[in-house]
DNA sequence: TTGTACGCGTTATCAA
DNA sequence: TTGATAACGCGTACAA
């Protein structure tokens, strides 16, 4: 099963390979007859351009490096969703890394994406530190930072805004008369966590009692804190759906009516928040893996905003 | 900001490029002495082996195709997870494709990766077609099936027993008392859902009597057709995970108790079925994928069986 | 409109 | 132990 080349498709069509070439690359330059002869050859043999010969020649490699936080988060294979479909139409290949909550695994994966060679590179970073995005950027790759804002990075940025999302469910619970709320946050270190809990404190207005928890991103910690808990607040702030999934079973289990006695707010509105009947502050992926395929074709450049809506549903 | 060859290593170390070529590939061949002075260079330097070259020059591409049926679902989430962990300790990389629930879509897919250069592909397939996979598996890539069995197609698999799978769920409903029992399932075109459709009725016995869907696979379909449905049976048994998020919240909105008035059985074992309590078929993912590398290196081959085992939560 | 020659960065082969 | 040369498959520059 050798593979067919440029070469014995030019042979073939007793031509040279640089006709078969601009046939393949629908370059001007061939007479109709020429280029008819040698497209059905091309049919044929099964002749298959070899990308890697192309992108040693060209220098473009046509592939695109996708970095994930949490693959196992269903807000990123949605992301991930979205970027396939737009890459597809563009003729791109997608190589997605899944950096697995680890800011050390994301630093690697980059490097590694670096030598496997992609022309740009979309990042759904941790959060917390961006010289390596900085840097990958300086060295000729295309980066762009999905979700998070670095404001004093120099880099490409389709963000949302986590602040005014965080208010927004500050204010919402204020007005629903609560008084005493947990916020269950993540890592205290990341921009995400600090614009989430500042804002949602703005919104809040310090109307009444609120209680912070900064745990790991994990939805089985959320639930055990929950569990574990003395006296429960009025309402829940979670920083993602997932964390508020984990919210929802210990409150469930402790025979809580969500919704009535207690309220909660989750963030992301991935598909099971509408399942379950989650509030959450909605993230627009779609506009916003619209928005970085603008960047990435640079007919667009900077760092673009988005802002979260909030989405009321049974559980607040 | 050009890029560093090995030709520009060979020169500042005044040797041959072949002798760097020896150094970064840990061949046998060279003294002690210019190793290490050639690894100096390379790190002063920031040396960087260009893939796409030796992909070029080896016929091996280092890269691992994965085609899976709907991203957005964490079951394929998970695997993908599972795959990037292994595919990453062998340095390989991997390319996703999501073929969105449609077979044509995995048809062209697979011809893209074809094109893109991979040495393997893992598809989770549609379910009902395989010539595709047995064209690319003759065509010389290692074509590994994930999850389903195609009896008469010769290529590799690690494939879940899904006839077993519905047999212990419709025993268990049947030890259970049910006597009315709906199952909301996929198109029954597919392999998948000929076995679970099956295996349920034999382990069910027709003890009694059972209504079967046939739906497009989306939690919200499940979700409407229960909503709308005249009167309920004493239990479901759903096609995946997903389906039966969508019949929880369809019985949660009539006030049903779950678990209690109604009892749900869901296929895959998501990390939302722990949080919701959902009972279901688990499906060791983690295993299969170590299976899977096992085929891809040539240490196993053939067809690799897996059967669910059924996970009793509060829904049954 | 068509063809020739060279180079992209790497490795295999063979010779020194 | 080291190096020269060719080749992987393709595209660009230039010539015909």
């Amino acid at each position: 099963m050798k593979r067919v080349t440029l070469r014995d498709v030019a042979r073939m069509a007793d031509t040279s390979m640089m006709t078969v070439s601009r046939v393949i690359n629908d370059s001007p330059g061939v007479s109709k007859d020429t280029r008819e002869r040698i497209m059905q050859i091309i049919v044929e043999l099964g002749y298959k351009p070899n990308k890697d010969a192309r992108s040693l020649r060209s220098g473009k490699t046509g592939r695109l490096g996708v970095l994930v936080f949490d693959i196992r988060n269903p807000f990123y294979a949605e992301m991930i969703g979205e970027i396939e479909d737009l890459a597809n139409d563009r003729g791109l290949t997608v190589i997605v890394t899944d950096t697995n909550r680890s800011h050390q695994k994301e630093e690697k994966a980059l490097n590694l994406l670096e030598e496997t060679g992609v022309d740009s590179v979309v990042v759904a970073p941790e959060g917390y530190e961006f010289k390596h995005l900085e840097r990958a950027s300086n060295s000729g790759l295309t980066v762009v930072s999905f979700g998070v804002h670095f404001p004093r990075g120099d880099i490409y940025e389709v963000w949302i805004d986590d602040h005014e999302g965080g208010r927004k469910a500050g204010e919402h619970l204020r007005k629903q008369g609560v008084t005493k709320v947990a916020l269950v946050m993540d890592n205290p270190r990341k921009a995400t966590t600090v614009g989430r809990t500042e804002g949602f404190l703005e919104g809040f207005c310090s109307a009444g009692e609120s209680q912070v928890f900064n745990l790991q991103l994990d939805w089985r910690v959320a639930y055990e804190t929950v569990k574990k808990m003395q006296t429960l607040p009025e309402a829940f702030f979670c920083h993602n759906d997932m964390m508020a999934i984990g919210v929802l079973r210990a409150l469930r289990e402790r025979r809580v009516k969500v919704g009535d006695e207690v309220l909660v707010i989750g963030f992301d509105d991935v598909f099971f928040a509408e399942a379950t009947n989650l509030s959450t502050l909605r993230i627009p992926v779609r506009d916003m893996v619209g928005a970085t395929f603008e960047i990435l074709s640079g007919k667009k450049s900077g760092k673009i905003r988005y802002v979260p809506e909030l989405i009321l549903r049974g559980s607040a």
